[in-house]
RNA sequence: GUGGGCGUAGCUCAGGCGGCAGAGCACCGGGUUGUGGCCCCGGCGGUCGCGGGUUCAAGUCCCGUCGCUCACCCCA
């Protein structure tokens, strides 16, 4: 059998719920702040990585896919999204447009790294970048936005940490005098950018720590770098990372354009998310035939259904009504309408309400004794004619309680 | 790239000193001639990761290899 490659793996049902939920959230609270979705190639000419994140890096010495196309140009698959952004920027000229150009992307990156807990070779990253402004305020309403989506989805014990890998200058001063922490040597504009951002997410009650020892992997950072760390993940705790990469632009050979950003590593953030999110509270109707001519009509009843806007399902096996009955408890259906030659005859078909004997419940009030010592729940019979719009009274008003 | 742990049914795992490959869950069917959960009965399901070696005989012992996993490192 043929296996998926190393440290890439399949997201499956239902833990896919989990990640919708994240990036709906995502999208919802990008657009409270102005941020508008731009999708990007996963490949790349290998010099845009080279040049944006630094040959001496780990990233770019020994973690790229990198290969030669059939016309021998060097491609690499993005080990991280900043760089793609701002050269769509750049080459789309986004930034001669009005205000600070506010844009996220979510997708794969790919790194080939040793797999452990938290990290594999193609990974996913909700990406969030803005340009055009070097303003203090700028970095500190990007943190309000990564701690608002991570708010909104409910997380546990995190911890924002902060530092300033100051400017080019500070960096040469810092370097010269064998520092410990490069916070010590911050030039006096740096330093007053640093404090204004600390002052504010103060004044925001966002709960922070410096932490002169937090670098970023990636050569491009300046002044503001931070990161999100959770409890629960192991040693790959980073949830999300960012900060100012004022230069960048003009090192890829564009105009002067300060920068700021973060990536928030989705696959540790499912990881940390509460269980039961996401979980499917949709209504849904199976629809269980009996016999060649019930059958014909279900099918049609179901995509009936369906077009009205109700989820519903029906077997193609030809169960029997027992195994069609146990297969919409499975499928957590809260109606099943059963279709037999009895109701073909009346015109009318049964509805049976589910929810009554979930599975999932031990109650049995609202069940009756019928032929057999079996219990059955109260149901209805409804003519074909008013099925669809009774199931859907039925559910809308389920809805709405 | 380096090190530790682990690879047996779809999943979780048991298999003493080498001697017929197992359980629970899940799945399918029946008990109930046309009605779900629970219960009872039955069934399906295996390259014991792969390759080699030792042996009359290997899931078990030895060597190699691949994979998973955790950590180092690095990162999000």
């Amino acid at each position: 059998m043929i296996k998926a490659i190393r440290g890439m793996r399949d997201i499956l049902p239902p833990d896919t719920a989990r990640w919708q939920w994240v990036e709906s959230v995502a999208r919802e609270v990008f657009d409270l702040y102005g941020y508008q979705e731009i999708r990007l190639p996963l490949l790349e000419r290998t010099e845009l990585f080279a040049r944006a994140i630094g040959n001496e890096t780990d990233i770019v010495a020994k973690e790229m896919y990198t290969f030669a196309d059939r016309k021998g140009d060097s491609l690499t698959l993005r080990p991280e999204a900043t760089a793609s952004v701002l050269r769509a920027v750049l080459e789309n000229r986004l930034e001669k447009e009005a205000g600070i150009k506010k844009l996220f992307t979510m997708g794969p990156m790919f790194r080939h790294e040793r797999p452990q807990k938290g990290r594999f070779r193609q990974f996913y990253q909700i990406n969030c970048e803005a340009f055009g402004g070097d303003a203090p305020e700028l970095d500190v309403e990007v943190i309000l936005l990564l701690v608002h989506i991570l708010k909104r989805l409910l997380l546990g014990e995190l911890r924002l940490l902060i530092n300033s890998l100051g400017c080019p200058e500070c960096q040469k001063k810092f370097k010269a005098a064998l520092g410990l922490f490069l916070i010590d040597y911050l030039c006096p504009d740096c330093a007053a950018h640093f404090a204004r951002v600390r002052e504010l997410l103060e004044r925001f009650q966002v709960a922070y720590e410096v932490q002169p020892r937090l670098v970023r992997g990636l050569d491009y950072y300046t002044r503001t770098a931070f990161e999100v760390v959770a409890l629960g993940l192991g040693a790959q705790d980073a949830v999300a990372g960012g900060g100012r990469y004022n230069g960048l632009a003009r090192d890829l050979g564009g105009p002067e354009l300060p920068a700021i950003g973060f990536a928030i590593g989705e696959d540790r953030l499912v990881e940390v998310l509460p269980q039961d999110v996401g979980a499917d509270a949709r209504h849904r109707v199976f629809v269980a035939a009996l016999g060649e001519p019930a059958q014909e009509r279900a099918f049609t009843l179901v995509q009936d259904l369906r077009r009205k806007g109700l989820a519903a399902e029906l077997d193609f096996a030809g169960r029997s009504l027992k195994a069609q009955m146990t297969l919409a408890d499975r499928l957590h259906a809260t109606y099943a309408v059963i279709l037999g030659e009895r109701e073909l005859e009346a015109g009318a078909a049964q509805v049976r309400p589910m929810h009554k004997m979930s599975h999932r419940s031990t109650d049995s009030d609202n069940l009756t004794e019928v032929q057999g010592g079996r219990l059955q729940v109260e149901q209805e019979q409804v003519p074909f004619e008013n099925l669809t719009d009774y199931l859907l009274k039925k559910i809308r008003a389920e809805n709405s309680l």
